[in-house]
Parts: C-alpha cells; structure tokens; sequence
DNA sequence: AGATCTGATAGATATCAACTATCGCTGCAG
DNA sequence: CTGCAGCGATAGTTGATATCTATCAGATCT
C-alpha cells in the first residue's frame, strides 16, 4: 500500500466522482479505477460501490477512511516541517569553545553572529578541549572553536584567527619595564592553569618547560590574574583576555617571539550541515579580521 | 513520497545500521542506500550522518521521524481494520421491510438469520414499499423484503418464498360457511389498507376491482382484522398473519384460485456485499421451505 | 432513438525500485 | 605498516508497475 493509494482513496471519497478525483489528482480516471481496484483486492474489502451515476463509499470504506486521512495528514506534515527544515542556517547549532575562550570571544562574536544568522540558534557550551572533542565525536556538539590542530580523517577544522599571547606581570616585576618580554625569561616564575587546558600546555611550551613549577593548578584564567596581580608570579594569557587583565593592576608586555596560538572551528567531517559551519566560521573570522596584526591590547 | 520510504528511514533511525536495517526492511542495503538518499534529496535536509562505524540521525530526523511513525502506524492500522471486515458475512445488514410482513416474518426467520450469520448485525427498517426502495437506492438500506416485483438495472431481486392470500371473514358472514371461498366474491364488501401498502393494490386487483369500495383506509393489518371481527366487511390477509388473525374471532379461508404474492429479497445490483445478500436470502427461503405448499394456518 | 456521461478495459510505455557486483573509506590486528 | 574486515556508496541491469491514450459498455436524459 502506497500513500498515493491512500489520496486516491480520499480523492473518490471526497468527490464521489472518478473522473474528478482523478482531476484533482492530476492523473487520468483509468489510473484511478485501476488503482482503487487494486486496493480494494489488497485490503479485500469492496471501497466504493459504482453506479453509472454515482460512486457511494462503502462501510467498510467509512471506517478505513479515518486512518488513511490521518496517515495521508501525517506525511504531508512530515513534508511541511521539513521544509522549515531546509535552511541550513536555521536551527539549533551547539557550539563548543574553551574556558580560555569563551569569556573574551563570545561577547564579541555573539552580537555578528545574530546579525548574521538570525535564524541559526546558536547554543554555547563551554568545556575543556579533550571533553569538547568527546561530545563532538558523539553528536552533542555540531562544531567547536579550539586552539589546538585535530588530526584524523572524523574531524575537519579551520584556522579562523591567530591570537598572540601576552606576558602578564606584577607591576613591581623585574620585568615589568620592558618594552617587550622573551618568552624564556617567564620560565622561572610562571605560573599555569590546571590539567587540561590547552593553554597551560601552550605556555609550558612556549617557555621551553616541560614540566611544572610549584603546586598552583589555576581553575580560571581569572584566579591566574588574581595571583598574578598579587605578585605571586608571572603568566601568559591569551591576546583576547587582555581587556579582562588590564583592570586589576596587571603590567601587561608582548612577546619578543610573538607566540601565539590559533583559534580554530573543528567540526565532523561527515557532518551534513556544512554550509551552517562554514558561515558560523565566515562570522567569527571576519570580526576578528586583523586582530593578531594590531596591537592586542586595544583592537578588541 | 512513499509509506515504503517512511518503513526505510524508521528501520535506519532504528538500527542506526544501513545492513541491519536492510535486512529488517527485506531489501538489500544499497536499495536502503539510494532510497534513504532520494528521501533527503526530496525533503531537502540530511536525515543521517554517515561515518565508516556509526549511522547518527540528525536533528532534522529527530524532528521528523515523529510524524513517520504515526504515518507508518496509521497505515498499519487501517490494513489491520481492513483484515477485521474482510469477512463478508460480518458488519452491519440493514434490511428494509414491508408492514404486511415484518411482524409476521421476524419473529420466524431472526432467531435463524441470527444462528446461521452471527457475525451479520441485521438492522430491520420497517416502511412501504416506495420509501424503501428510496432508501435502498439512496444507500440507505442493503437490502429489503418487498412483496412487489422490481425493475431496472439498478436493482436485482429474488423470489424467497410464495405467500398465498387468505379471505378473512367475520364469522357470521355468508361465506363463513365455506371451505374455500372465489376471490370474486370478497369484492363486494372488502375492506383494504392506506394507499402505500402493496397489499392493498394486490387485494383489489384479486378481487378484480380497480377502484376502492367506502372510505376505510386501515393503516395496519391489525386495525382492518378488529374491523373485520366487529363485522364491518371482509379482507384477504397475507398467510404469514393468519397466526395473529385467529385470535380475534376471525374466520379464515383459503383462496379457490390460491391467489398470493411472493416475497423478494431487493437489493442493488452493485451493492458489493452480494455474499450477504445470498447468505441472507438463503436463510429466510430455507425457513419458509414447503410454507406455500402446507396449510397455511398450521405450518408457520 | 441518439446524445452524453459514467466507470471499466486493453495495450503500450516509461518510471523506478530492486538486485548483484564492486568500490572507497576507516579502523583493527598481525 | 600493511593486509583484513566492516560499512556505506556507486554502477549497471532487470523486472514490476503506475501511467497514459483509445475505446468499450451501461445508464440516463432529451
């Protein structure tokens, strides 16, 4: 049994006619007849009784007719929301994006992003990088905006600005007066987020450390910028959190290197909502166009 | 779109495997593959993303795969509902009958028609012989007992049983003597039933006379059998109503020439329950086998 | 009795869903 | 790191069938 059984079945019941149920249709009484007919054998049950005058719906077609306008009804709905469904820049798209991150570039982003997409429902989630790429990989995520590469043929990704970091220094600090800061001399005094954070790896490696210096394990760029401030050490903050880090009596100095890390939209390959994807990134990267070639501390 | 394509992307959402599916669906899995494509070409949004180990549904499926269920559901249910009437011999049979008959047949033939076809829900509709042919040919009724013949293609019919006429006399009447009285002789004091009633018209044209004789038109066999009692005239009864003529001091004598009517079973000639029709006129004629042939009075 | 309207039928055609065979990609294991 | 296995996609063919046009048969109306 067809669908399109069903709306010829409707058809006729409707119009107690062939010829104009066919009309309405948009096929040719015979195709009707042959197809009714057919049915009607399949189901077992006469549909219509035929008269040279007039075609009368059967009991038995009385009862069936309230499923099939309902299954008919059903599909086309099905058809309707689908067509809602079309815009791929409409809908929910969950985002991930780092604790480093999401502070500093989702107030500037967010406003693009609604201008841009209005119809795009775009759902933040912040988390670490290993966690975000977890809930990629299992469908929780459509995309997510790291600072690290993603290897692998699952994943695909694209560099949608650099962001240099900065070295940040209790006023009173030996090196507070520079103009510039080498990034090996934060070594000996740097202090760094918790496990699991890119960028507590990023800065080791920037210093040329491997391991860790002391037992400070900071949950927050925030708390690291408190001890800082506190004269308990340097650290190294991401370009975007410069504004953030100013207000708290904080000597902020660019790099002698001009490390940096590059902030990228990772996605799912095979995710099939690529157009979404890319104009989520088209956003994100035209409002950070420039940024790592101005001066940090006063582009954003 | 198709109720077949529906089935396919509820397997697939299911198995979240296009093989395991297939096989579910009894196809093979490339069908599944191309007809899955097709369906999210023609609703123009991706149903699945497809990896190398996983099939995931997308939001859009999530949103839509509701309405494929009940659309799947509602078709099941309407073959289902089908499969319950398939039975000819099931289901509402609405029989019309005539007044002259109704209170006499019923009560002989409900009790077999009820054994023999106890799946058949006989409605009795009880009227003269015009409206019920309006309402047999207005779909009304699936049949009605008439003691007229039918023309038309529209209708077909069958004799049931033959029902011969009795003279219902008064006792002290001059033919109350007789052992069979001439239809001729009844003509000059007869009284008859309301225009309407076939039984009326079959009276007079036994009796050879074309017009009416006084002003009594009896709406029931019964009113004209207490008129008889009381002595106002004389009437032919049909057979079956010689039961309910005896109690009333009523003589009763058959026909010299076996004047009678034959009931028919009517119904139209496309009305697809013919398997009903037959099942029920076999009962009422099985019944009243070897009535015509037996004294009236004492066979029923 | 002819005209007309109805649904049913016949035969041809084109669409399309189904199959088998195979490919390409991915992840695992020797 | 290289075959091996699993999975979905693709190609090409075949068979089923829905559809068409043309026509028929029955019934009603003028």
């Amino acid at each position: 049994m067809n669908l399109r059984d069903l709306r010829y079945i409707l058809a006729v019941a409707e119009h107690q006619h062939f010829g104009r149920a066919a009309e309405a249709c948009g096929v040719s009484q015979p195709t009707l007849s042959v197809q009714i007919r057919k049915i009607e054998d399949l189901l077992g049950v006469a549909l219509f009784e035929r008269s040279s005058r007039a075609v009368a719906p059967t009991d038995a077609c009385q009862a069936l007719i309230g499923h099939a306008r309902t299954a008919v009804a059903e599909a086309d709905a099905m058809l309707a929301v689908a067509w809602t469904l079309r815009d791929p820049l409409a809908g929910r798209f969950r985002l991930g994006i780092i604790p480093t991150l999401a502070p500093y570039l989702l107030p500037l982003v967010f406003a693009p992003l609604r201008d841009a997409l209005p119809a795009l429902e775009i759902e933040p989630w912040e988390d670490q990088t290993a966690a975000l790429l977890d809930r990629l990989r299992g469908h929780e995520l459509d995309a997510a905006l790291l600072a690290t590469e993603v290897d692998g043929p699952e994943l695909a990704s694209r560099p949608l600005f650099a962001e240099p970091f900065l070295a940040a220094l209790p006023p009173e600090h030996p090196l507070a007066g520079r103009e510039q800061v080498a990034e090996a001399e934060l070594a000996s005094d740097m202090l760094v987020l918790a496990d699991g954070h890119c960028l507590r790896d990023q800065a080791l490696a920037a210093c040329g450390r491997e391991g860790t210096l002391g037992t400070l394990r900071a949950a927050s760029l925030a708390t690291l910028l408190n001890m800082v401030a506190a004269g308990y050490g340097t650290t190294l903050i991401p370009g975007l959190a410069a504004g953030a880090a100013q207000d708290g009596g904080i000597v902020l100095r660019p790099l002698a290197a001009r490390t940096g890390r590059t902030v990228r939209l990772v996605w799912r390959a095979r995710f099939p909502r690529g157009t979404a994807v890319d104009a989520v990134g088209d956003v994100i990267a035209s409002r950070l166009r420039g940024y790592a070639e101005g001066a940090a501390s006063d582009v954003v």
